[in-house]
DNA sequence: AAGTGGTCTAGACCACATG
DNA sequence: ATGTGGTCTAGACCACTTC
């Protein structure tokens, strides 16, 4: 470790070791639930004082990215939910939450050189791969999902059985989600989206609209409608 | 402080710290803005080493208590908003942010025994603050609100003038928001909000519940309609 | 020049978990 | 008994702001 930073003040030590740390779990050196080498290790490998490294690790513990006990050791953390604030879970989920059956319709699994997908996607060139699934509890439609994901964090995704696991689900399993933006609106849905969801004419949706990056790649990109009068969001803060 | 915990270890030194500068905010005796004692200053009043007041202060500014500027201070931070990720800021803020005029038009503002104003702020028997307001950005009615309001919490509630100063700042003012809860709807309005959003037969409404707490008491409980057309929420997480 | 926060060291004592 | 993390000390050097 660079004890007297050269110039231009590179990092501090104990931001080096918190990422040292970060990137073994991204590349998936480090998984959830392993144990991370003790303070006494990370010492001798980085060649610092133990509170630097104890700094280090202790952030990363507020942070949620590991756990610590005391006498045991430091393990990475289980992967969080998206986000616990707004609760935009896996649908799956949610629907076995309330005790009911999640099934799902795929209706297309693509590649897609639309520019829209290119663009929301913010790639370069295309292709993207692209997918609409509807979903069901208790056999009534609950969302419409209209999905682009980047190929090249998910490049297996034209493969997957999504009647088996959602895409939502099969993400978060292979990836981190770093940052979520999202949007919220109220609008008439268009012809084909209340027809799959079984809408009366003239019921309004509650549209989430949803991007989500992985490192410095938005991974996917997602319209998910809702029928207002079988959905609403909930959360607290 | 006291340098050995006697036995079943009462709190470690920097929480002591931090604890106290937090008593002194709740209590006002520090205000956003103010400079807080130093750190040397700190070594001195409470007898521990430098790192010690260093990690308690640093740690109050990770959680956005302070802001600490080198060579400067370090000073308390101006009032968060309710929420940095669901972004339901003060209205008149948000208008405000985009460079419009925000104006508001008060419908009611009184005391009410309704049942369900006495059951939404959880109380025990009535009466309860009522208001209705309907906000307007650049002359365009963009929000009705309407809210029940706690009095044992807001005693002077409706002796406020809230075409100069929204519900929400005033209450943030008041008192620290320490939990909330809301829930977001897709639904169609009823003719009288309709009218005072100037909305569109048919055209949906983005609905928000929110009820916040303070301390053990429902502090307030609101329903704000939004035009679907001109208004949608939006965050990052 | 003086004061501030940012970082780091090389020790130390402790509570706790694990074998 | 050993190793782990949790805390703390008494110094130090540095970058930065303020006067």
């Amino acid at each position: 470790m660079q004890n007297k930073p050269a110039r231009g003040t590179p990092l501090p030590a104990y931001e080096q070791i918190k990422r040292h740390v970060l990137a073994q779990i991204e590349s998936g050196a480090l998984k959830p639930g392993d144990v991370v080498p003790s303070e006494t290790e990370m010492v001798k490998e980085f060649g610092v004082a133990r509170m630097t490294v104890s700094r280090a690790l202790r952030e990363l513990m507020a942070e949620g990215v590991l756990n610590r006990v005391r006498g045991s050791g430091t393990y990475v953390a289980p992967r969080q939910y998206e986000s616990t604030v707004l609760q935009i879970r896996n649908i799956a989920d949610e629907i076995a939450a309330r005790g009911h059956r999640h099934t799902a319709r795929v209706l297309a699994l693509e590649s897609s050189e639309e520019p829209t997908a290119v663009a929301a996607l913010e790639l370069d060139a295309g292709p993207a791969f692209h997918s609409r699934i509807v979903h069901y509890e208790e056999g009534e439609p609950i969302q419409y999902e209209d999905r682009y994901v980047n190929p090249e964090v998910f490049p297996d995704y034209l493969a997957q059985d999504f009647t088996l696991e959602t895409p939502n689900n099969y993400m978060v399993r292979l990836a981190p989600i770093q940052r979520a933006e999202f949007r919220i609106y109220a609008q008439k849905p268009d012809a084909h989206v209340r027809q799959h969801l079984a809408m009366e004419i003239g019921e309004p949706c509650l549209l989430l609209l949803r991007r989500t990056w992985v490192g410095k790649h938005v991974a996917t990109s997602v319209r998910l409608w809702h029928p207002a009068s079988r959905f609403h969001l909930a959360g607290t803060v």
